[in-house]
DNA sequence: GTCTATACAGTGATAGAC
DNA sequence: GTCTATCACTGTATAGAC
């Protein structure tokens, strides 16, 4: 079970890297430096139980470190807003790091997880709309700002990768930051 | 050489439902009705210059119906910009169709046209800025503007997929546009 | 030029030894 | 549990008949 549960941070960089078909379980017993029995065992529906436990894992991270603290601001933090837009560009490295969600939407990946990706983006924009909505914002135009913050995150990482210029992504996040009016970090230096 | 042409935009969607890897020859041949020889015939290099024409033919595409008339928005044309906005629409069909260089910016494939990928966004951007300086923005906050934008448009993609609601692609746009202040087609009705 | 046949590496998955 | 061996299959690419 602990065995099971420390593979899927390897799983994840490795699926992040190729995407869903490009990761063979070659490269995923490389990952995590498991054989393939090993890998089997632990994950009886193969690669796409693997992916799933990956996007799984993911949700999780997110609900506990961006979701649920976006809820603060309805206790009257003004700040909470601010806080995730650092904390996703930690965990996206400023655009280096791919959303698995967002890729996986893109490419024919999206059949086999469609519920599990609309469910991610759908957490994701009903949280931020909620913040939104507790910091002024009025009931309609809170969940547009939140549904077009989201885009732009997503956006941004593509964008960024596209030139191979993490800056683009630091410009776009403190555009869209400042536009809906939350406080916190905005990058001086917006190198590494 | 006209029997080449004419199999790149079954190529084109070949590779934009099931991705650069996804894309096997077999679906190729499918997609397109030749063999294999055939295939080979026409592009000696294999998947990675088929690949490589149809990029080449989409921004062949964007340079004509997308870049070259935002160049019109310096002769005082203010609908420039607004047109421009249609006709994404359109091209990405509510993002129902998905955009091929962005997709391949997430993926391993970024690495074999890099500089390809990179050049598409880079002149978008430019023939964008140029038109926002031309419409009022001022030099720095042009640029700006127009990554956000592009941004805006990739992020609408991934979003609008993700959920599987064309609406949200529609809002992410309508947004975008009325905040540079574009003239032109404002959806009156979001469907199909 | 276009097809069929084929080469050969790599795929996901399974079975069985240890 | 973890490995090796092997499965049937598909991948890209090539060769050769027509």
């Amino acid at each position: 079970m602990t065995q099971r549960a420390a593979a899927i941070p390897a799983l994840a960089e490795a699926f992040r890297e190729h995407g869903y078909e490009g990761a063979s379980l070659a490269r995923l017993c490389a990952a995590t430096g498991l054989g393939k029995g090993s890998l089997y065992n632990f994950f009886p529906g193969g690669k796409e139980e693997m992916a799933a436990a990956v996007l799984a894992d993911v949700h999780a991270w997110f609900t506990g470190s961006v979701f649920e603290p976006l809820r603060k601001a309805e206790a009257g933090d003004p700040g909470a807003i601010g806080a995730m837009f650092d904390a996703v560009t930690v965990y996206f490295r400023s655009g280096r790091r791919v959303c698995l969600q967002g890729a996986f939407a893109l490419g024919r990946e999206r059949d086999l997880f469609a519920a599990t990706i609309a469910g991610y983006f759908d957490r994701w924009i009903a949280a931020l709309a909620e913040a939104l909505h507790a910091t002024g914002h009025g009931g309609p135009a809170a969940r547009l700002a939140a549904v077009e913050t989201v885009a732009a995150i997503q956006g941004a990482i593509v964008l960024s990768r596209a030139l191979d210029n993490p800056e683009v992504f630091q410009q776009v996040i403190d555009q869209t930051r400042t536009r809906i009016g939350a406080t916190g970090t905005r990058t001086a230096s917006p190198h590494s």
